[in-house]
DNA sequence: ATATTAATCCTACAGTTGTAGTAACAAAAC
DNA sequence: GTTTTGTTACTACAACTGTAGGATTAATAT
Protein backbone atom coordinates (compact mmCIF):
# COMPACT_ATOMS: atom_id res chain seq x y z
CA UNK A 1 0.00 0.00 0.00
CA UNK A 2 1.13 3.25 -1.19
CA UNK A 3 1.95 5.60 1.81
CA UNK A 4 -0.99 7.64 2.30
CA UNK A 5 -0.45 11.36 2.06
CA UNK A 6 -0.73 13.15 5.03
CA UNK A 7 -3.00 15.88 4.79
CA UNK A 8 -2.76 19.24 6.75
CA UNK A 9 -5.91 21.42 8.23
CA UNK A 10 -5.62 23.66 5.95
CA UNK A 11 -5.75 20.86 2.75
CA UNK A 12 -8.60 19.90 4.34
CA UNK A 13 -10.44 23.24 4.21
CA UNK A 14 -9.08 23.49 0.10
CA UNK A 15 -10.50 19.70 -0.56
CA UNK A 16 -13.54 20.77 1.14
CA UNK A 17 -14.60 23.82 -0.79
CA UNK A 18 -13.35 21.95 -3.72
CA UNK A 19 -15.45 19.05 -3.51
CA UNK A 20 -18.20 21.21 -2.56
CA UNK A 21 -17.82 23.14 -6.05
CA UNK A 22 -16.05 20.09 -8.60
CA UNK A 23 -13.30 23.13 -9.63
CA UNK A 24 -12.17 26.49 -8.58
CA UNK A 25 -9.26 29.11 -8.71
CA UNK A 26 -7.47 30.08 -6.48
CA UNK A 27 -8.92 33.22 -5.73
CA UNK A 28 -12.54 31.54 -5.23
CA UNK A 29 -11.01 29.32 -2.77
CA UNK A 30 -9.31 32.11 -1.32
CA UNK A 31 -12.39 34.08 -0.68
CA UNK A 32 -14.45 31.27 0.07
CA UNK A 33 -12.30 30.45 3.08
CA UNK A 34 -10.71 33.90 4.09
CA UNK A 35 -13.29 36.23 3.57
CA UNK A 36 -11.79 38.73 5.52
CA UNK A 37 -8.18 37.88 3.90
CA UNK A 38 -7.16 36.32 7.30
CA UNK A 39 -4.12 34.90 5.25
CA UNK A 40 -2.94 36.13 2.45
CA UNK A 41 -3.83 35.12 -1.46
CA UNK A 42 -0.15 33.77 -2.16
CA UNK A 43 -0.65 31.58 0.93
CA UNK A 44 -3.13 29.67 -0.43
CA UNK A 45 -1.98 29.51 -3.74
CA UNK A 46 1.51 27.75 -2.16
CA UNK A 47 -0.99 25.35 -0.76
CA UNK A 48 -2.43 24.59 -3.93
CA UNK A 49 0.00 24.16 -6.06
CA UNK A 50 2.34 21.87 -3.31
CA UNK A 51 -1.57 20.03 -3.42
CA UNK A 52 -0.90 19.38 -6.95
CA UNK A 53 2.51 18.11 -6.67
CA UNK A 54 1.17 15.85 -4.53
CA UNK A 55 -1.72 14.85 -6.79
CA UNK A 56 -4.33 16.01 -4.17
CA UNK A 57 -5.41 18.39 -7.52
CA UNK A 58 -5.37 18.93 -10.61
CA UNK A 59 -4.13 22.23 -12.35
CA UNK A 60 -5.23 23.68 -15.70
CA UNK A 61 -5.14 26.72 -17.09
CA UNK A 62 -8.04 27.93 -18.90
CA UNK A 63 -7.33 31.01 -21.02
CA UNK A 64 -5.40 32.90 -18.20
CA UNK A 65 -6.28 31.37 -15.08
CA UNK A 66 -5.60 28.31 -13.44
CA UNK A 67 -8.38 26.42 -12.15
CA UNK A 68 -7.91 23.32 -9.67
CA UNK A 69 -10.09 20.81 -8.59
CA UNK A 70 -9.86 17.49 -6.28
CA UNK A 71 -8.00 14.43 -7.88
CA UNK A 72 -9.51 12.81 -4.69
CA UNK A 73 -12.61 11.92 -3.40
CA UNK A 74 -14.27 12.36 -0.58
CA UNK A 75 -14.51 9.01 0.61
CA UNK A 76 -11.67 7.59 0.36
CA UNK A 77 -9.87 10.77 1.92
CA UNK A 78 -12.01 10.62 5.00
CA UNK A 79 -11.67 6.56 5.19
CA UNK A 80 -7.41 7.63 5.30
CA UNK A 81 -7.99 9.79 7.79
CA UNK A 82 -10.05 7.83 10.04
CA UNK A 83 -7.76 5.01 9.38
CA UNK A 84 -5.04 6.87 10.38
CA UNK A 85 -6.77 7.33 13.94
CA UNK A 86 -7.89 4.38 14.64
CA UNK A 87 -4.84 2.93 14.10
CA UNK A 88 -2.82 5.68 15.65
CA UNK A 89 -5.22 6.11 18.94
CA UNK A 90 -7.08 3.25 19.00
CA UNK A 91 -5.34 0.36 18.43
CA UNK A 92 -6.61 -0.48 15.19
CA UNK A 93 -10.11 -1.41 16.29
CA UNK A 94 -12.55 0.46 14.94
CA UNK A 95 -15.22 -0.85 17.78
CA UNK A 96 -13.20 0.73 20.26
CA UNK A 97 -13.54 4.29 18.08
CA UNK A 98 -16.87 3.91 17.85
CA UNK A 99 -17.87 2.96 21.19
CA UNK A 100 -15.18 5.71 22.43
CA UNK A 101 -17.37 8.43 20.11
CA UNK A 102 -20.61 6.91 22.01
CA UNK A 103 -19.79 6.72 25.04
CA UNK A 104 -17.69 10.05 25.55
CA UNK A 105 -19.68 12.67 23.63
CA UNK A 106 -23.13 13.79 23.66
CA UNK A 107 -24.45 12.66 20.80
CA UNK A 108 -27.97 13.92 19.92
CA UNK A 109 -30.60 11.42 20.27
CA UNK A 110 -31.06 12.06 16.48
CA UNK A 111 -27.62 10.82 15.75
CA UNK A 112 -27.84 7.72 17.99
CA UNK A 113 -31.27 6.76 16.22
CA UNK A 114 -29.17 7.03 13.23
CA UNK A 115 -26.52 5.21 14.30
CA UNK A 116 -28.67 2.15 15.74
CA UNK A 117 -30.66 2.16 12.35
CA UNK A 118 -27.39 1.78 10.35
CA UNK A 119 -26.56 -0.97 13.11
CA UNK A 120 -29.26 -3.09 12.87
CA UNK A 121 -28.96 -2.79 8.96
CA UNK A 122 -25.74 -4.51 9.19
CA UNK A 123 -26.69 -6.90 11.44
CA UNK A 124 -28.93 -8.40 9.20
CA UNK A 125 -27.01 -8.46 6.22
CA UNK B 1 -8.48 26.77 24.81
CA UNK B 2 -4.66 26.40 24.34
CA UNK B 3 -3.84 25.14 21.09
CA UNK B 4 -4.16 21.61 21.58
CA UNK B 5 -0.69 19.16 21.06
CA UNK B 6 -0.11 17.84 17.75
CA UNK B 7 1.05 14.33 18.49
CA UNK B 8 2.99 12.81 15.93
CA UNK B 9 2.93 9.64 15.02
CA UNK B 10 5.72 7.93 16.56
CA UNK B 11 4.62 10.09 19.82
CA UNK B 12 1.71 8.74 19.72
CA UNK B 13 3.63 5.08 19.72
CA UNK B 14 5.84 6.18 22.66
CA UNK B 15 2.89 7.70 24.94
CA UNK B 16 1.35 4.15 24.33
CA UNK B 17 4.24 2.24 26.02
CA UNK B 18 4.49 4.98 28.54
CA UNK B 19 0.78 5.12 29.56
CA UNK B 20 1.25 0.82 30.23
CA UNK B 21 4.41 1.19 31.70
CA UNK B 22 4.02 4.40 33.75
CA UNK B 23 7.57 5.52 33.95
CA UNK B 24 10.69 4.73 31.86
CA UNK B 25 13.97 5.00 29.74
CA UNK B 26 14.34 6.02 26.92
CA UNK B 27 16.15 2.77 26.12
CA UNK B 28 13.34 0.44 27.03
CA UNK B 29 11.15 2.67 24.90
CA UNK B 30 12.95 1.80 22.09
CA UNK B 31 13.48 -1.81 23.06
CA UNK B 32 10.11 -1.86 23.24
CA UNK B 33 9.08 -0.38 20.14
CA UNK B 34 12.46 -1.39 17.93
CA UNK B 35 13.29 -4.52 19.13
CA UNK B 36 14.86 -4.69 16.05
CA UNK B 37 16.54 -1.21 15.95
CA UNK B 38 14.80 -0.58 12.97
CA UNK B 39 15.19 3.23 14.24
CA UNK B 40 18.40 4.57 16.20
CA UNK B 41 18.32 4.71 19.69
CA UNK B 42 19.43 8.57 19.82
CA UNK B 43 16.42 8.74 17.46
CA UNK B 44 14.13 8.43 20.18
CA UNK B 45 16.18 9.90 22.59
CA UNK B 46 14.93 13.49 20.55
CA UNK B 47 11.69 12.89 20.25
CA UNK B 48 11.18 12.05 23.71
CA UNK B 49 13.27 14.85 24.88
CA UNK B 50 11.20 17.42 22.26
CA UNK B 51 8.39 15.75 24.08
CA UNK B 52 9.69 16.94 27.05
CA UNK B 53 9.83 20.41 25.70
CA UNK B 54 6.36 20.02 24.35
CA UNK B 55 5.42 18.97 27.77
CA UNK B 56 3.90 16.12 26.87
CA UNK B 57 6.64 13.84 29.05
CA UNK B 58 8.08 14.89 32.34
CA UNK B 59 11.74 13.72 32.44
CA UNK B 60 13.43 12.92 36.17
CA UNK B 61 17.09 11.85 36.59
CA UNK B 62 17.52 9.19 39.23
CA UNK B 63 20.97 8.25 39.65
CA UNK B 64 22.55 8.60 35.89
CA UNK B 65 19.72 7.63 34.36
CA UNK B 66 16.48 9.22 32.90
CA UNK B 67 13.07 8.25 33.51
CA UNK B 68 10.45 9.37 31.85
CA UNK B 69 6.81 9.91 32.77
CA UNK B 70 3.76 10.63 30.20
CA UNK B 71 1.86 14.11 31.81
CA UNK B 72 -0.89 13.78 29.80
CA UNK B 73 -3.32 11.05 30.14
CA UNK B 74 -5.10 8.36 27.32
CA UNK B 75 -8.50 9.77 27.59
CA UNK B 76 -7.86 13.52 27.41
CA UNK B 77 -5.41 12.96 24.73
CA UNK B 78 -7.35 10.67 22.51
CA UNK B 79 -10.34 13.12 22.73
CA UNK B 80 -8.24 15.75 21.54
CA UNK B 81 -7.71 13.37 18.49
CA UNK B 82 -10.91 12.61 17.72
CA UNK B 83 -11.83 16.58 18.17
CA UNK B 84 -9.24 17.14 15.39
CA UNK B 85 -10.31 14.44 13.15
CA UNK B 86 -13.96 15.29 13.69
CA UNK B 87 -13.41 18.96 13.01
CA UNK B 88 -11.68 18.87 9.57
CA UNK B 89 -12.88 15.79 8.54
CA UNK B 90 -16.47 15.52 9.93
CA UNK B 91 -17.80 18.79 9.61
CA UNK B 92 -17.57 19.02 13.19
CA UNK B 93 -19.94 16.48 13.78
CA UNK B 94 -19.61 13.17 15.98
CA UNK B 95 -22.66 11.57 14.78
CA UNK B 96 -21.21 11.99 10.86
CA UNK B 97 -18.00 10.40 12.50
CA UNK B 98 -20.14 7.39 13.76
CA UNK B 99 -22.40 6.96 11.57
CA UNK B 100 -19.27 6.87 9.03
CA UNK B 101 -17.32 4.35 10.86
CA UNK B 102 -20.77 1.93 11.33
CA UNK B 103 -21.46 2.26 7.83
CA UNK B 104 -18.27 2.16 6.06
CA UNK B 105 -16.76 -0.23 7.67
CA UNK B 106 -17.22 -4.22 8.84
CA UNK B 107 -17.49 -3.95 12.39
CA UNK B 108 -18.07 -7.45 13.71
CA UNK B 109 -21.13 -8.42 15.81
CA UNK B 110 -19.54 -7.96 18.93
CA UNK B 111 -18.48 -4.84 18.22
CA UNK B 112 -22.00 -3.80 16.97
CA UNK B 113 -23.88 -4.90 19.84
CA UNK B 114 -21.29 -3.32 22.62
CA UNK B 115 -22.50 0.27 20.42
CA UNK B 116 -25.58 -0.54 20.68
CA UNK B 117 -25.84 -1.30 24.01
CA UNK B 118 -23.93 2.23 24.80
CA UNK B 119 -26.68 3.97 22.91
CA UNK B 120 -29.25 2.09 24.63
CA UNK B 121 -27.83 3.13 28.23
CA UNK B 122 -27.16 6.92 26.48
CA UNK B 123 -30.96 6.96 25.37
CA UNK B 124 -32.47 6.31 28.86
CA UNK B 125 -29.99 8.57 30.90
C1' DA C 1 1.21 53.45 -26.55
C1' DT C 2 1.08 53.59 -21.59
C1' DA C 3 -0.37 53.08 -17.00
C1' DT C 4 -3.11 50.22 -14.16
C1' DT C 5 -4.84 45.84 -12.70
C1' DA C 6 -5.06 40.99 -12.00
C1' DA C 7 -3.17 36.70 -11.85
C1' DT C 8 0.83 33.71 -12.09
C1' DC C 9 5.44 32.34 -11.13
C1' DC C 10 9.39 32.27 -8.43
C1' DT C 11 11.90 32.90 -4.26
C1' DA C 12 12.51 33.19 0.67
C1' DC C 13 12.82 32.13 5.24
C1' DA C 14 11.85 30.54 9.96
C1' DG C 15 9.89 26.65 12.42
C1' DT C 16 8.99 21.63 12.79
C1' DT C 17 9.82 16.78 11.86
C1' DG C 18 12.58 12.64 10.84
C1' DT C 19 16.73 10.74 11.52
C1' DA C 20 21.03 10.16 13.61
C1' DG C 21 26.24 10.94 14.56
C1' DT C 22 29.62 12.36 17.94
C1' DA C 23 31.35 14.15 22.29
C1' DA C 24 31.40 13.99 27.09
C1' DC C 25 30.91 11.73 31.29
C1' DA C 26 30.56 8.43 34.82
C1' DA C 27 30.72 3.61 36.38
C1' DA C 28 32.71 -0.76 35.99
C1' DA C 29 36.24 -3.83 34.64
C1' DC C 30 40.60 -4.77 34.26
C1' DG D 1 44.54 4.26 37.11
C1' DT D 2 43.60 3.31 32.28
C1' DT D 3 40.30 1.09 29.17
C1' DT D 4 35.78 -0.23 28.12
C1' DT D 5 30.87 0.37 28.36
C1' DG D 6 26.46 2.49 28.96
C1' DT D 7 24.13 6.89 28.99
C1' DT D 8 23.27 11.43 28.31
C1' DA D 9 24.03 15.88 25.92
C1' DC D 10 24.84 18.36 22.10
C1' DT D 11 24.90 19.17 17.18
C1' DA D 12 23.53 18.45 12.37
C1' DC D 13 21.01 18.48 8.45
C1' DA D 14 17.56 17.62 4.85
C1' DA D 15 12.55 17.55 4.03
C1' DC D 16 8.31 19.50 4.94
C1' DT D 17 5.13 23.29 6.75
C1' DG D 18 3.37 27.93 7.38
C1' DT D 19 3.46 32.18 5.61
C1' DA D 20 4.15 35.55 2.27
C1' DG D 21 6.78 39.21 -0.65
C1' DG D 22 8.31 40.59 -5.21
C1' DA D 23 8.87 39.97 -10.23
C1' DT D 24 6.68 38.95 -14.43
C1' DT D 25 3.15 38.74 -17.68
C1' DA D 26 -0.99 39.63 -19.87
C1' DA D 27 -5.29 42.17 -20.25
C1' DT D 28 -7.65 46.51 -19.73
C1' DA D 29 -8.54 51.27 -19.43
C1' DT D 30 -7.15 55.68 -20.75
Amino acid sequence: MKKPKVILDIEWQIMGVLWQKGIMTIKEVWQKLYPKGEKAYTTIQTYMDRMTEKKLLYKEKIGLVNFYRPLIDEQTLKKQATEKLVSNTFNGSFGNLAAFLVDSYNLSGKDLEKIKKLIEKKEVE
